[in-house]
DNA sequence: TTAACAATTTAACAAATGTTCATATATTCG
DNA sequence: CGAATATATGAACATTTGTTAAATTGTTAA
């Protein structure tokens, strides 16, 4: 597909997943995601220099795991979630790639 | 620069840029951008399929345009807009390859 | 030059969405 | 059960979006 052939449809897909992410504390979950292959709430907390409260953070994943990008796994009393499309990852490194 | 180096400033920024392009409207004067040089506001209004009147689109060129992302020479009557940074195009092709 | 028109921007407001803080609901363990 | 912990939800606050109307800037022609 080209980019030239893309539909309003197509369009306001692509602008909900980008509003999803943008956003610094969810990019940093992402980034975060990205090496570990899962991750608890509170984990999440404690390792992002974010300095974001469970709650707030509880609202982020819930955020990305409603679009999808996110999945979770609950495990006894935690929460784990995930990178379901791998593929957000690589927004990363086209940005970078291009100093954006 | 590797992904894992990214610092709260740079995901600020990275969040910041990703959220001024998060529009359906706004990816769609960005895509008929790319090919273009430089259009004017009515023209725009008229060429794309959002139907988007005539203040509407004002803002959302206003806004891209504030973020660095456009940039806008005055011609007589009209205001022609132009892409400035022409790496913020990339990201639709990146977002294709990837399925996003 | 001034009146009339055309292109774009700004202003003012309501409606929809997003963000944040405080509180509530599980779940586990003693 | 009741305390402690982990996560989710609710409601206040802030931002964004879209509308309509008015203001600004430039052009043309009487």
């Amino acid at each position: 597909m080209k980019v030239a052939e893309l539909h309003d449809i197509a369009l306001e897909d692509m602008a909900q997943t980008l509003k999803v992410i943008a956003h610094p504390v969810r990019l940093e979950i992402l980034l975060h995601l990205a090496d570990s292959t899962k991750i608890d709430v509170t984990t999440l907390c404690d390792k992002l220099s974010c300095g974001c409260e469970a709650s707030m953070m509880s609202h982020h994943l819930t955020k990305m795991k409603a679009h999808g990008i996110l999945t979770s796994v609950k495990e006894g009393k935690q929460v784990y979630y995930q990178v379901a499309r791998k593929e957000v990852l690589n927004l990363f490194q086209c940005m970078l790639n291009t100093n954006l």
